[in-house]
DNA sequence: GCCAACGTTGGC
DNA sequence: GCCAACGTTGGC
């Protein structure tokens, strides 16, 4: 079992739309970076644990627990000519992208990025780096456990 | 709105 | 295969 955390903007998706969503699960559409991409395809499994991130947004930071609740698939986006995330390299026989679904746990208060950056013990978290800009990370289980008391 | 960092594209 | 140009991300 591996630790993620994954980035969504609050704009399109939040925790609280997530919490809306029917069984409170939703299809990580629109990943169109190869490596996070190859996170989703080749590594997530059901039952791998999610820091839920808002991103581009007032107050960037943790805003609740998930689950993956489904493998990947392919990411229906990207077939659509009226959808934003549409490919046209992409066809049905040879999907370019793919997404898990994300399965809410609990919201959390919000655990901002100044706040993280605030512990030396999470120094090295992907998400805290200069110029990352990776959709999707893995979280080292030392940085989890640590973030998961902070909650 | 700025801009550093990074990924992708495409001509050569 | 190189690399300049361009587009995007995302915190600030």
């Amino acid at each position: 079992m591996r630790y993620w955390l994954m980035k969504s903007e609050p704009s399109d998706v939040s925790v609280d739309d997530l919490a809306a969503m029917p069984n409170q699960s939703v299809a990580w559409y629109g990943i169109r970076n190869y490596q996070a991409r190859n996170f989703m395809r080749d590594q997530m499994k059901v039952g791998d644990q999610v820091f839920f991130y808002h991103s581009s947004c007032d107050e960037p930071g943790i805003a609740g627990l998930a689950t993956v609740s489904k493998l990947a698939y392919p990411d229906q986006t990207q077939f659509d000519p009226d959808n934003k995330y549409f490919d046209p390299k992409a066809t049905p026989e040879t999907p370019r992208w793919m997404n898990v679904d994300v399965k809410l746990v609990r919201k959390t208060r919000l655990v901002s990025i100044k706040e993280l950056r605030g512990h030396p013990e999470l120094e090295h978290m992907r998400i805290l780096q200069k110029g990352n800009r990776l959709s999707i990370t893995p979280v080292d289980p030392k940085e989890w456990e640590f973030i998961l008391r902070l909650l």
